[in-house]
DNA sequence: GACCAGGCACATC
DNA sequence: GATGTGCATGGT
């Protein structure tokens, strides 16, 4: 990837980071999903949760042909409730899918384009006000289906960051976010590999019990 | 059987 | 503002 180099030390930093997790893992093609929708979906439906269920829900909702806004928009809560069963919390998620349709239709007619089409920092807020969409959902949403520059950090992020001595381990969520977004250059394309490629560390080698023999960031122990 | 997963809201202090 | 708890399935 041609990223600009960033003047700060800390996007040195952060950039050196980057490099050696794209040399060890490559590029992680995320979000996986056909289309903005799906990847909306599947950010509701992923909140702690790992992404096998995810897809088993995601497969129910495409086989029925209600992976569309209005389809699902319309379709009976009792009815989504059972097709996203495999997720977990699924009356809980079913609610926040409901939340979210609800909003895109009452705003913008159900049209994502519309939505994606405000301001980044002003239609983030927005999504924050929706009840289910707090800020790793919202910042998922407007990265990986609305391409906007905005940088998500989840609990891998958090634990390595913290581990390699560049946050206090109870920095607030805002602050990791503007950590990286001040000091890195604003690049869709960086800001996606850049998550992807942390939760792929963390899968690895960042769980809370951590298995660092052969991560690639033990260069810097 | 305990522990964890690509969180969030809400109650309580 | 900080801390604790419910939500629930499926894999290690």
């Amino acid at each position: 990837m041609e990223i600009k180099q960033p003047h700060s030390l800390l996007g040195q930093k952060l950039m050196e980071i980057f490099n050696l997790l794209y040399d060890a893992f490559g590029p992680r093609h995320w979000w996986p999903g056909d289309s903005p929708f799906e990847v909306i979906v599947g950010a509701i439906l992923t909140q702690n949760t790992t992404w096998k269920n995810v897809e088993k829900a995601i497969n129910n909702l495409k086989r029925a042909n209600l992976l569309e806004p209005k389809a699902l928009y319309r379709l009976p809560y009792e009815i989504l409730v059972d097709l996203i069963h495999p997720v977990g919390f699924f009356n809980i998620k079913a609610k926040r899918l409901k939340a979210f349709l609800n909003f895109l239709f009452e705003e913008f007619q159900g049209n994502l384009e519309e939505m994606f089409s405000l301001e980044m920092e002003g239609l983030r807020k927005k999504l924050l006000s929706i009840p289910g969409i707090g800020p790793e959902t919202a910042d998922s949403i407007l990265l990986y289906a609305g391409g906007k520059p905005s940088f998500v950090v989840d609990a891998y992020t958090r634990r390595i960051l913290s581990r390699h001595g560049l946050i206090h381990e109870e920095a607030s969520y805002e602050e990791i976010r503007e950590l990286f977004m001040d000091h890195l250059p604003s690049d869709v394309g960086l800001f996606n590999e850049y998550h992807a490629l942390l939760v792929e560390l963390g899968k690895r080698f960042c769980k809370t019990k951590p298995r660092c023999k052969g991560c690639p960031l033990e260069v810097f122990e």
